[in-house]
DNA sequence: CATCCTAATTTTGTATACAAAAATGGAGCC
DNA sequence: GGCTCCATTTTTGTATACAAAATTAGGATG
């Protein structure tokens, strides 16, 4: 027996180019999206993101970027003004200071459960992650911004592994804020990180010495911060939001 | 010379604060109002908040009212389930248990930098507090939940005058979350968090014993967390949401 | 040339409209 | 009684419409 219901519009799958999976973007790939070219600095700090620009970028209404926009606004990705618009954070150095200060604190933390509680496939897991750091970085065109993610991929995965969950979420969130305050007050060019001490800190975890990995992870997040250069700050000219993101 | 022309509305002296309601509820208000709700337990967890019965609570239309609960979805007071709507979270022993391992490392070092450079009006702040949690239980009439509330503030404004403002916050969220997860398995019915411990930690950080000062506040944490009968957790039953927040 | 004032445009804030999905309720059946 | 299936209603997801505010542009004036 045939339903002589919804006659009206098949689905439309899709008028234009770009979404292909569920017809639509979601909000969470959307705030993702964001946030990784806020990360690569391809949308600087005081960047405008303007609502209905976003949803031309992404196909959908202003109602999903906003939310989109809320989410980034929570994570101090960017700073929604009232009746102004979002704007890319520009953290200052009073902020870089704190954050690094709560990175070393629930880092260490961090690598004193993963000790505890580390298994061979975990140790393997961030060895091969170290071992892919280090190729990448020998490729050498690597544009800084790429590095700079991966390098902070490490100390996410090393939180996950560690089995807090809060931890966990905790970290990524102050490894995105690091990445973005080490693009804003760009170091020199030297490495921000380098792989080289991820596995000495993994050396020290496999040979069962916690308190000297933990000395070893604070003193390593203190080297990246100081090799911030903290005093000038650029006054964010603008650019061009939409090739930003299409780029 | 005057101006002719308008003689609607002045030009709103202030944009800063919220003096008076402008004849609406801000967003903010409404996840203010909804999280102590929840806290206070008249929102039991697993409630289930729908928009537009808030939405006449609070006399405004569901886009504000989804703003809020995406705010509070991100602090996980609430669960958010596409297409299913929006429930009071329902934190599980092993939640809590994360959470109470993170706040010993988050304050931990909130009393380590209060102790490094904390003044006399900041003791007093504190002892003063200290002094209304003492008058507030002596009163005995407090529901219980007013109480929890009121003790966990104690190690807010600890942390907001220890000087990082990121920590401070983080310690907030923290709060927040154990209140609710303190709800949820309801404690025998003993002073959670006693005050005699919040002054005996105050005496420690005044006679300048930082570590000791520390130990008491990780101490205190895990006998907070010790406290909680991390086992059962009702079905939470369905009662009146828009009851639940007009009481 | 710079400055202030005002009109036009853009942008944000919020309410509303409508489609899709889920919950609800009841008839029929075992 | 308990179960399933279907129609109805409720609820969420998203787009759109419109008002308020801010930005922009232009012109008059010093």
């Amino acid at each position: 027996m045939p339903r002589p219901k919804k006659i009206t519009v098949p689905p439309a799958p899709s008028p234009e180019h770009q979404p292909a999976p569920p017809g639509q973007v979601s909000v969470d790939e959307i705030v993702q999206d964001i946030a990784t070219a806020i990360i690569e600095k391809r949308l600087p700090p005081g960047t405008w993101l303007r609502e209905q620009a976003l949803g031309r970028v992404y196909q959908v209404s202003r109602t999903k970027v906003r939310a989109a926009l809320l989410t980034l606004s929570k994570d101090k990705l960017i700073e929604m003004i009232p009746d102004k618009g979002a704007f890319v954070s520009q953290p200052g150095i009073e902020e870089a200071r704190e954050l690094f200060c709560v990175r070393r604190v629930l880092e260490s933390e961090v690598v004193r459960l993963f000790v505890a509680g580390a298994r061979e496939p975990d140790y393997q897991r961030l060895e091969q992650h170290v071992e892919f750091e280090r190729a990448a970085l020998k490729a050498g065109r690597t544009s800084g911004t790429v590095r700079e993610q991966l390098l902070g991929d490490f100390h996410i995965v090393l939180a996950e592994l560690a089995g807090n969950r809060i931890l966990a979420e905790m970290v990524r969130e102050m490894v995105a804020r690091s990445s973005l305050i080490a693009m804003h007050h760009h170091s020199s060019n030297d490495p921000q990180c380098s792989s080289d001490e991820h596995e000495a800190l993994l050396h020290l975890c496999r040979q069962g010495h916690p308190e000297e990995a933990v000395a070893h992870m604070a003193a390593h997040l203190q080297r990246i911060e100081a090799s911030l250069q903290l005093g000038q700050q650029r006054p964010a000219r603008q650019l061009d939001l939409v090739k930003s993101l299409l780029s």
